[in-house]
DNA sequence: TTGATTGTCTAGCGATGCTAGGATCGAGTC
DNA sequence: GACTCGATCCTAGCATCGCTAGACAATCAA
């Protein structure tokens, strides 16, 4: 069975390639370049080897979203855990989502923008959501406020969080005054 | 100089049926089964009419998205004028707002979601566009709170509207909790 | 060595946004 | 009223897209 065994991980290889492939594409040029052809030529394999991983270009770009969201959980972790107090932490916490959703456009894009056949806040959806959802509920649970569902709150905090991630970037927010308007959403939503 | 006239009032009516159709057929079947054959097919005239209108597709979602800002600063005043007293008047501008996404997504995401060529928040960025914000802030500016500046607390909430919005329609956000989250973006955010 | 299975590639389908070039029509002139 | 000429529109086609069928090659068991 070791030869079967070394095929399966070398399929593991190459499917990781191909999503690494991906998002490297989609960063330096946009998803719009992100074509099967091109995608292909730079794997070095030809087309239909995509479609014997995935189902198609849409799930590609799913698991894209699916490593983004484990990266945000671990950036917003960091980022809390870094801090001392609800205040400071739940700041940190939203400077560290911008920050990904800036550094990262294309990744913020797959996960939130496009369509990646993903399902949200429902049963099947992929582990990886729900934690990134979970990291933001445990820094955010702390400052919803008395009479106030956390679930509810890490929502709404999250929808604004959103809103000015994607507003900004789309050139919609002039860029110069996120930071205040940063201190102003914590300041505001947040009871400390 | 009357025949000139007639064929340039001639050509302003198909420019409208352009921009109708394409809306429609969003609205119906969304933006993907915008084609231009398919619009072209619809409004009777081949492909090639569109491009003596528009520059191309992106240009046409641009127009629709326009109609739609002016659409959207209506319903805001309109629902902010209905209101009584500052609390009340952003509670139903907010609802307007979210209500507005909801019943023209295709137009919403003209506006937002897709790339339709414009330019925000910018010299030159389209009055409807502007006159949208301008809405926005009439209501908004009266709650931002002592030494808030009253276009970056419209900004943030606009903002969060936009993010509860979008997370909502694309089933990130459980709709059945929409009223309050309402409710508690607004006791949070408006200071009155 | 042979036969079967697994894996990969070439070639192609239908559809997309967009455009070049020819056909057609109608306004203005004799 | 016939004719010219410019504006207007359509047919046909290009390059590219996501995706797939079927031929081919490599690898394994017997």
């Amino acid at each position: 069975m070791s030869v079967q065994e070394r095929k399966e991980r070398e399929r593991a290889v190459r499917e990781r390639l191909i999503v690494a492939t991906a998002r490297e594409l989609a960063e330096q040029q946009g998803w719009d370049a992100v074509t099967t052809r091109r995608l292909a030529e730079r794997i070095e394999y030809s087309q239909p080897v995509l479609y014997s991983h995935f189902r198609g270009k849409r799930e590609i770009i799913g698991a894209v979203a699916l490593e983004g969201a484990a990266e945000l959980a671990a950036v917003v972790r960091a980022a809390a855990s870094a801090a001392d107090g609800p205040r400071e932490r739940v700041a940190a916490l939203a400077r560290a989502y911008l920050d990904f959703a800036e550094r990262n456009p294309a990744v913020y894009d797959a996960m939130f923008q496009l369509e990646g056949g993903l399902a949200f806040a429902a049963e099947d959806t992929p582990e990886p959501l729900k934690d990134a959802f979970a990291a933001l509920l445990e820094s955010l649970g702390e400052v919803a406020g008395d009479g106030v569902h956390p679930g509810l709150f890490t929502e709404l905090f999250w929808a604004a969080l959103h809103g000015v991630a994607t507003l900004t970037r789309a050139g919609r927010l002039p860029p110069e005054y996120l930071e205040p308007r940063l201190e102003l959403l914590v300041d505001r939503l947040a009871i400390t």
